[in-house]
DNA sequence: GCTCAATTCAAACGAACGTTTGAATTTATC
DNA sequence: GATAAATTCAAACGTTCGTTTGAATTGAGC
């Protein structure tokens, strides 16, 4: 049955050199529906049918084009989070080579994470905001099957920028620089993903909120103070701590 | 129909002050159930079978006890997202009654935040975690019934705690701190909901990621530190602006 | 121990889901 | 323009979903 299914997949399934960004085909057009649809809707409340209606073509082209719903979500997200995570390492890249052996600032890691993003969020108009939003909702989906293809798709970039990291903060212990990078990916995407969040935060109308640049713009001093905070003592034991000393005065 | 549903809806599920703490009876049964499977497959991709035979209950069970699968949802993190909000006012007017009309600490503030989500993860030793990592997923969940719901249930206390990060934190604007208020709550929920990203990030084994007390203690500095950061310069054009100067060194 | 409401139960409902099929149609190759 | 592959299409598949029904069972109150 599988085998039979395989048969079915188009060429361009098969070979992974594909390049069509044409936007007319079918392909892209079951692409960008499902964009936005995943994006509203999340995964598993967005039926195949409603992605197909909106994107003007037959219910079996998903399955036939990309072999089935769970494939059809990669796509989505493979499609720019792969080159988005590419230019992260590029610039990072470029950052060290023009910095001559010399550590990079906080800032300066931060620019090369953010302004990947930004370029996506800017470049297509419509759809990169979509996305942006989108990925944020799958850091926080449970399945499985998206969680390790996340995985698998950030390793590599996460591992270049938490040295980058390690170089610039030589002050915080490398387990408290794991958290920290942990909670710099947290808010990221939470605050690109929660537009809508804003409503209960601020309790104001989210005009600005799907401006992402500003967006950024506030977000990246605020990550890298904290970045910067003096680290925490070691841990002590839970069992005689009552959690009121947790927090220590400034 | 809608009024024969509700001639059946049990009289506990009629008057709001019900106090059925009692573990063993249906309607608790079915709500710890719901709370783990909900926490691990998300709303959509659980079932009311999967629930009612975790819980040993029959399918009707749940239509009958609380009228529908969204209403099941809304009690399991009711039961519990309720009283930790009520406590973390009540912290917060308690430090703000010792501190005698002076301006709270942000690390106070947060310890008002932190400290009942700690209780919370200790006291129901399994269920509390659970519960967390359900609450952060709940964040980023798209379907409208449950981000309503939890602006009603935020509402009042991100008021409250609005008006104390602005009394703690006077040189900052009220706007730059409405964003930082909503990237603590973003790092806050994404880090208690997403104990399996931790794999991702820091690529170790989340032996410590499940004691959310030494991860609240790593956080709360870092986000201090960014509520105190110096404001950022105020916006600039978007559109002169290509990206790079979002950015500034240290 | 009778009564009546509250609760539980097995069974079924209609709808929607992802997927598959095989024929019809389009597209490319010669 | 014939041939074969690639693609599109309408239709149906079997499954699972949330919900509803009506009878069976339970449990107080009198």
């Amino acid at each position: 049955m599988t085998a039979a299914l395989i048969q079915r997949l188009p060429r361009s399934a098969m070979h992974p050199a594909e390049k069509s960004p044409d936007p007319t085909d079918t392909k892209s057009k079951i692409l960008d529906a499902a964009e936005e649809l995943f994006m509203e809707h999340g995964f598993e409340a967005t039926s195949l049918r409603l992605i197909t209606t909106a994107a003007g073509v037959n219910l079996a082209a998903v399955n036939y084009h990309f072999g089935s719903k769970e494939e059809l979500f990669q796509a989505v997200l493979t499609r720019r989070l792969d080159p988005m995570n590419q230019d992260r390492m590029q610039l990072l890249s470029a950052y060290e080579i023009a910095a001559a052996g010399k550590a990079l600032s906080c800032e300066k890691i931060l620019a090369a994470m953010f302004i990947p993003a930004l370029k996506l969020a800017r470049d297509h108009e419509q759809g990169g905001k979509n996305f942006l939003r989108l990925l944020g909702r799958a850091y926080a989906d449970p399945a499985p099957f998206i969680r390790e293809f996340l995985s698998s798709q950030y390793r590599e970039m996460i591992a270049r920028f938490r040295a980058a990291f390690s170089r610039a903060l030589p002050t915080i212990p490398r387990e408290e620089l794991s958290w920290r990078l942990h909670f710099v990916m947290g808010a990221l995407s939470y605050t690109l993903a929660g537009a809508d969040m804003l409503k209960i935060i601020s309790q104001r109308q989210p005009e600005e909120a799907t401006n992402d640049e500003l967006l950024l713009k506030r977000l990246a001093p605020f990550l890298a103070a904290g970045l910067r905070a003096p680290a925490a003592p070691s841990a002590t034991s839970p069992a005689e701590d009552d959690g009121h000393h947790l927090f220590h005065e400034a």
